[in-house]
DNA sequence: CACCAGGCAAGTA
DNA sequence: TACTTGCATGGT
C-alpha cells in the first residue's frame, strides 16, 4: 500500500514531467457526459470524431438527442466503436436527464456527490468508472476516477496488486487525498498519459517511467 | 499482421 | 461470488 506522501510525490513527479493536462475544460457539461459514455474501451480521438458527427447534425442538445431516431444516433457514433450498444447507453441516459432533471443538466449539481453518484450507476451502461467521470469532469464534484491505467501502473510498480478491484483502488486515493476537485482531474489526467507512453498493457517497459524516481523501480517489465 | 483504446452488462458455473 | 464473452471502430 502506498503511504500517504508517496501518492502525493508520484503526483507531483507525473506533473512536473509532463505538465499540465487541460482535459475537458471548455466543452460543455452534457458534452462531457456523451464523452464519458463513448470512451469506454475506446480511443479519444474516436470519439473526437463521433462527438463532431453529432455537432454537424446540431445534436449536442439533450432534448434534440433524446429526439433523435435511434439508429440514426448509432450511425452517427459509428467511429466510437460499440455503436448500437453505446447508442442504447446513451439514450438510457437521457431518459435518465429527462426524469431527474428534465434536460436540465445543471440541476444535477443539485445532488450531493456520493447521491449524484449513485443514480448514474442504476443507470444502465454507466458504471463506475463512467458515472465517476461524469461527476468529476462534468459535474465538478470530487469523485475519483480510476481506470485501467491506473491499477497497471501502480501494480507494475509494486504498490498495489495488479487486479486491485476498483472501489478499492479508488478509496485509497480518496482516503488520502484532500477533497479537491482540481486534483483530482489533473491526478487521474497524468495517470492516463502516463499509462499510455509508459505502461501499455503487453511487453510495455516502465523504462523512464515518471514514478520511477518515487518507487524506485527503474524498468519493469509487465509480463514477469 | 498484432495490439490496443480513459468499460459494461449479461451469461455461465 | 467469480470468471467469461460480446460488443466494433480506427490508430500505431
Amino acid at each position: 500500500m502506498p503511504a500517504l506522501a508517496d501518492l502525493h510525490n508520484i503526483y507531483d513527479a507525473m506533473l512536473q514531467r509532463l505538465g499540465p493536462s487541460h482535459w475537458w475544460p471548455a466543452e460543455t457539461p452534457f458534452e462531457v457526459c456523451l464523452g464519458a459514455i463513448l470512451t469506454q474501451n475506446t480511443n479519444w480521438g474516436n470519439v473526437e470524431k463521433a462527438i463532431a458527427n453529432l455537432a454537424r447534425h446540431d445534436l449536442l442538445d439533450p432534448v434534440k438527442l433524446f429526439e433523435t431516431d435511434g439508429e440514426k444516433m448509432a450511425e452517427l457514433i459509428r467511429p466510437a466503436g460499440y455503436y448500437r450498444i453505446k447508442a442504447g447507453r446513451l439514450q438510457n441516459f437521457l431518459f435518465f436527464l429527462r426524469d431527474e432533471a428534465g434536460f436540465h443538466v445543471s440541476a444535477l449539481r443539485d445532488y450531493e456527490t456520493r447521491e449524484l453518484r449513485e443514480r448514474l450507476l442504476r443507470v444502465k451502461g454507466i458504471g463506475a468508472e463512467t458515472a465517476d467521470s461524469m461527476v468529476l469532469y462534468a459535474f465538478h464534484k470530487p469523485s475519483f476516477v480510476v481506470d485501467a491505467y491506473t491499477a497497471r501502473i501502480f501494480g507494475r510498480h509494486g504498490l498495489v496488486r495488479e487486479e486491485v478491484g476498483y472501489e478499492e483502488l479508488r478509496s485509497l486515493f480518496m482516503d488520502a487525498l484532500p477533497e479537491d476537485v482540481s486534483l483530482y482531474q489533473e491526478y487521474h489526467a497524468l495517470l492516463v498519459r502516463t499509462g499510455k507512453w509508459w505502461c501499455r498493457k503487453k511487453h510495455g517497459l516502465c523504462s523512464d517511467c515518471p514514478l520511477s524516481a518515487v518507487t524506485g523501480h527503474e524498468v519493469f517489465s509487465g509480463a514477469s
